[in-house]
DNA sequence: GATGAATGAGGTTTCATTCAT
DNA sequence: TATGAATGAAACCTCATTCAT
């Protein structure tokens, strides 16, 4: 091996590995803010989980603040770039919003840390995303799709008329997040397990059918 | 002036004044959970804010965990109350499943502090509710209320058959809860106002009109 | 002794000894920030020299910089209210020019923590100060004081015309306390204890000495 | 351009560049503890001010305290050697000192980051300084010039006699150091700019004026 | 019942310095 | 020679809580 080859090795290694680092001080952070809290989550615990000094954590995010807005900004790309926006063009009307639900839903219950995550950041008001750019316009194509998804099905005389997308898109996430937020507190008031696999399962189909049937419903007047 | 009614007016006075200081307290300390959540909330803040010496806090309250307990406690009572179960339940089914809704939109968009502790609440796994016999009995009542009108409506053919009322309970919180919860970050994301007052009358609108949507809708099969 | 007189002695005793630490550790950060600059200062040394808790020194102050300006206006009240102004403005020019020049050396002197006090706060360009409005109107009365003797000797013709207070003062500031400020840098080159008791009697004269020559001296033309 | 001249190119430029960056740290560093004191100071920030790793700093200097006290030398050295020593020999003894007065005023005012470095070196007794053999000796010959240009002056009947070169050159200091050393402080509580160009040229004329006013003056006795 | 004093524990952050490559 | 990673120590500060009056 020549030596060329070995530095090249080398500086690929060393950036790989503080590549690993960095993003492991972020998983292990996306866990602990999600779990406790921005006030609870102790950037101690944050090291330890991601097996590096504590040091380290402020030699590559600074502090805790712009750690929780790292970690943030990589929940909200992942929000947002979980849907097959095209997949669900290409289908017709009905089929694509009935996806469009489900997998809403099903990302948000495979997800369940990002749950956390937004629930933190708005028990906060939602300072510190105000501090991210990226955020601001990522929510854009999804109304669109949204919006285009609901007109094709007015066009093809499925879907009634006048409905607002935004109201739709906020209803959608609505009954798909609030269960998954509040399991905690309404698995305790009800008490019923929520969140197992065959309540999931029945869950996802209720909410989809809630969508649809009041898209595909024609008031009397 | 003698001296008996000076001791009975301060008697009095004392009392009373105790009975108040525990109060502005419970109210400071609401405001002050709501607001910033279980860990961002302080206990100085609190006894401040209720124009109280600390120590009175403590003791009152014992400590900060028994007096979020305290105030979960006073809101989960208030949630559950807010509802005029008899007005609902004389009503035919579909005005009487609007006002429920209606009035839990009401509730919550009048009382968003409670949006706060509940989401505070949650973040910590609902561990500290856990701890009160007082709420786990609280919610029977209600879920009782929705299946006797959803019977009501079903019978007199207005309503689908086979609709679970835990899963309408849970949509009916979910379209009005989630809004208000998210306020900030939709608010952000969404650039808009979303809690104006016209927004929020929208808002109910739209979230009445899906429910009875949903149990008016007869699917095809 | 009567409930009363207890009472009244509970809280003057109190009160007295709240004083008594406040100004013990006011003393205490005195000497340190004195001795090590504010950078070099330790809150827990000062704490510790005091005789408290370190939290009871935030509980009084603050912060560090507080602290240290709290410490800075101390010091500066007792700057200029060391000159007995009335005594100057008594005597005869001359007399009282002398008397000025040797009571600024002699506080100086027998203060020297003030000198550290003005390095530290001058090596941080004064940033510290400047949040402080009771040293801003401090120095405008000794000017005053300058100004007014200069002009009595003028006009009795012992004092040469023409000298600029601002330039007089800095000058009387300048030869008291250079030797004192910089006493360990200059004791060290010039090979030389500089802050005997006779060394500084020396210096003492031969300030007051070139003092008066300059105010006293005739340019030919 | 053969393999041979681009090694030595290499080789030099590398030689040059080790001298240069060495430099670089120096200036830098110079500049960090002028600044803001040796505590104060960060070796970070010196570093990334010369556009080096901090390693190097490290590699180069050792650690903080050497770095100091190689900047301390280095502009003890500037200080002692601004002085034209020869010219100031061959003029007569009233131009002489008048020169050395101005030309310490000069060089303070034309340099004043050694001030700072005074400052900061003082604050700490002067403790890094006495570790410098290289410094102990640099006065010996400005106490021999200032001596030696008195006598002269008393020679010629145009000086008092019986003035401690000693006192003569702290005063010559004082008067042209002072105002420059405390110019943040004295700015403030004056509420002048003490350190414009028309300010320094003024305060110029004044010191000169009153280290020869009172060469000059005669005691009555 | 009410208040100021006191404290312990722990959290975030900074910084000089060393290691390993 | 040069660099990123790593670390230990300690500084400032906050907060819940208890003590003593």
């Amino acid at each position: 091996m020549t030596i060329a080859q070995t530095g090249r090795r080398r500086g690929r290694r060393a950036a790989k590995s503080s590549e690993n680092l960095r993003e492991a001080i972020l998983k292990a952070a996306t866990r602990e803010f999600s779990g406790k809290g921005y006030d609870g989550a102790r950037v101690e615990s944050i090291a330890r989980a991601a097996g590096v000094n504590i040091n380290l954590v402020y030699h590559y995010y600074g502090k805790k603040e712009s750690l929780f807005i790292a970690v943030m900004e990589d929940a909200y790309v992942r929000i947002r770039t979980h849907h097959n926006d095209t997949n669900i063009r290409t289908h017709d009307p009905v089929t694509g919003m009935a996806e469009l639900v489900r997998s809403t839903f099903r990302f948000f219950a495979g997800n369940l840390y990002i749950i956390g995550l937004l629930n933190s950041e708005n028990l906060h008001q939602a300072c510190h995303i105000q501090k991210s750019e990226k955020i601001a316009t990522l929510y854009d194509p999804l109304l669109g799709l949204i919006a285009s998804t609901l007109e094709r099905g007015v066009e093809l005389g499925i879907f009634r008329a006048g409905v607002d997308p935004v109201q739709l898109f906020l209803t959608i996430d609505a009954v798909c997040y609030f269960l998954l937020s509040y399991r905690y507190t309404l698995g305790f008031v009800l008490k019923q397990d929520l969140t197992g696999k065959d309540a999931l399962a029945r869950r996802e189909m209720h909410v989809v059918d809630v969508v649809l049937s009041y898209l595909k419903y024609r008031p009397e007047n």
